[in-house]
DNA sequence: CGTTATGTTGAGCTCCCTCAAGGTTGGTGG
DNA sequence: CCACCAACCTTGAGGGAGCTCAACATAACG
């Protein structure tokens, strides 16, 4: 439960730094639609045009501003937080590569909750007027902006529906299913398991645990032989059963293609 | 938990059918920007042209099922849910007068969730090609359109917290909060209560809580003399205390005006 | 006027929280 | 290179909020 509200101690980099060959964006958004050679380029120009680096704990944006850029996650995971009454920071969504942040930045003055690295992270920050432009002179890109918001609001619902129904070991790993499924959409995980750059604490966050349960459920999740989770890293020991445990169903995500798309080979 | 998977058993009505004075959606939308007497009359139009009325029970859209058609409330009721793995439903959202269903008819090939009438209701089918040349003639609206579904986000975000993070007094406490500002917003509540259209059961859906503790929770609200929930209707004893208790901020809710949101008058 | 959904109340149990005490890891400076 | 410190991880014991199961009361509806 860190309440750091240092101050964004953000360096902008020289614009020179890598356009990264294929962006974890333009992977997922050919989920939606396959994208033609002049609408990479814009989207690879847009996110290239501005890239921040972000150190861990520091906040995107906080609770209470006003939005003036949104963010697209190129490197590194960050997470939407608040805090509740009782004092506990319930981590509302993660933002892994290749996720949106803020698409309020239109239309919301209050930014409703808190959006902060959780580890070394590298963003594309894109402004009203870039924005606003890519969106007019791409029409289908917009499109696959707004599919985007809809698949974060559908990953919301599964959310609320895991945390308040499910019991500790299901919610561990469901969530992990899901962190799996979204990491290999962008190509940052494999059946044999990912690497996870957040605290245990975190995961609890965002499962509503307090540390100590989310640490006796790992323990029973690994001894039941399903997956071991260490320091930055998850390994799948039983990717199917894992899967089973979890209950996980992916249509959630609304992926496009079948495959590649759970720690569950479908073809086993 | 009823899962009735009836026949929409839809009644289309002919489309004389009032167009009411000034639609819930058109008051809603003022609160994001006052709109000119050719937007509200195309709003108008377009929320007139097919309106069907819906029995209690019966479902929109199912999950699975690919989304034809928007709808928009107009009067009663709706619940987006979806049944967890344990049996027990869970109520993920309420579409109140003047909330739209699903944003999602352009994009998403598979509902995630079911949407079902909780009342007898009336709503206005709006499909693609309505929706698309209305947004395309009326950009102020089409961000209107945006904005709602920003705003319904965030409602989504604040029921992981409630649910996550609060016991069962102040989830329910601050559910009722939640209600009475949205539907206070479309003139459906007063500071002293409103009509509850639905049974303790669903308000437990919602709350994710068993029907038995939804009903001891609603005995200790109403016997500390903060609010009365009987049968259709909920009564509010002591507003300011009631928001006091539920730790309500409607910050979350994105409404303009600052007063009129809450059973608890700023001016009090 | 019976039938069914909904509301009401009680007793026991379970899962997860709280509080408390180490143990481990990684980074920093002497 | 080692000592130290601050996170983080790990394990235990006890308690409480909400669930389960069970019975009954009351309202809605044909």
């Amino acid at each position: 439960m860190q309440h750091q509200s240092n101050q964004p101690l953000a360096i902008e980099q020289p614009e020179i730094s890598a356009p990264t060959a294929s962006s974890p964006l333009a992977r997922k958004l050919e989920q939606f639609a396959s994208l033609d050679s002049v609408e990479s380029g814009a989207l690879q120009d847009l996110l290239g045009a501005r890239v921040q680096t972000i150190a861990s704990g520091m906040p995107l944006v906080e609770r209470g501003e006003t939005p003036s850029d949104m963010h697209v996650v190129l490197e590194g995971w960050a997470c939407r937080y608040r805090i509740a009454r009782n004092g506990r920071r319930q981590i509302l969504a993660f933002h892994l590569p290749g996720d949106v942040c803020e698409s309020s930045v239109f239309l919301m003055r209050q930014m409703d909750s808190t959006i902060t690295a959780l580890s070394r992270m590298r963003v594309a920050v894109i402004d009203r007027a870039a924005l606003s432009a890519f969106t007019r002179a791409h029409p289908r890109l917009a499109q696959g902006l707004w599919w985007e918001s809809l698949g974060a609001a559908s990953v919301q619902r599964e959310w609320l529906l895991r945390n308040a129904q499910s019991g500790a070991r299901e919610r561990v790993a469901s969530l992990v299913c899901e962190l799996a499924a979204r990491l290999i959409a962008v190509g940052q995980a494999t059946r044999d398991g990912f690497p996870l750059p957040i605290t245990q604490s975190a995961l609890g966050d965002a499962c509503s645990m307090t540390p100590e349960h989310t640490n006796r459920t790992l323990r029973e999740l690994r001894e039941a032989g399903l997956m071991t989770v260490t320091r930055g890293h998850v390994k799948f020991d039983d990717g199917p059963a894992l899967c089973r445990l979890a209950g996980f169903d992916p249509l959630y995500l609304h992926f496009r293609g079948e495959e590649a798309v759970s720690p569950a080979p479908s073809t086993v």
